[in-house]
DNA sequence: TTAATATCAGTAACAGTTCCTATTATTACT
DNA sequence: AGTAATAATAGGAACTGTTACTGATATTAA
């Protein structure tokens, strides 16, 4: 059985209430104004069983460490090649584009990422 | 100036031969065969070299360590979740999901990496 | 052939993440 | 509420994949 603890439901939440994609550090570094002894092998720990239950996303893109998202619903990012900072895209029906996929494919495909790379609106000037 | 040595066309050349999308030491047993003396460091280095020169692609996928492709142009891959193994998909137009995406976009998208995921036809089989 | 230098082998160092253990917090039951 | 059972924790060691360093070797250009 699961317990709910209070480090993990902070987790959770921070992750709830932001939208810069934070690696697993950074989120140690803003739960630990609430809980200063917390480690980051819980930090890790928890993001890791949220994303097995679904109730958050794992990102990685191959460049530094994870990323995560608050938001669970199968979604396109994008990485900045400059600044490596993460943001949302949507397409419209990527669940579409699964079916378009699964033609012709032996296997049975469950769902995808999609990340997009580029230059984000800051460095696109600055370049 | 690049000099080509003899390590970095091996490595390139085994990558060209086979469709596994095998990591830097599958790549590494196999090249040891031609030089026994060669050390993972030199494949990670020119695996390295040939992905930043466009000559293959390296492909992470957030779970172990990253694949490798001989073919650079720019494709889907599927992973396997219950095997791991990385099989290759093409879609039509991918550069016209770019475009999708780029529409409302306030920066600049150069590509995407497409990643599915679910059972390879051997493990649905078995699962 | 020789000088210049790219690449090498071997290995140490590093980053990110997971694992381990004794302790603490939460839950279920009375 | 008190207590037994156990899930989750803090802290840190250990592990994996990768990169960086160094002195030696191979390749190129003249």
């Amino acid at each position: 059985m699961i317990k709910r603890s209070r480090q993990r439901e902070a987790i959770q939440q921070n992750l709830a209430t932001r939208y810069d994609h934070p690696t697993a550090e950074m989120v140690y570094m803003d739960i630990k104004e609430q809980f200063p002894n917390i480690s980051l092998g819980t930090v890790y720990r928890n993001l890791s069983l949220l994303s097995d239950l679904g109730e958050i996303q794992k990102i990685s893109t191959g460049t530094g460490p994870d990323r995560f998202d608050g938001n669970p619903k199968e979604h396109c990012h994008f990485q900045c090649r400059n600044c490596q900072c993460v943001l949302d895209i949507s397409i419209e029906k990527q669940d579409t584009l699964n079916n378009v996929a699964a033609k012709g494919f032996p296997g049975i495909i469950e769902g995808s990422r999609i990340q997009f790379y580029g230059l984000c609106p800051n460095c696109m000037n600055t370049h």
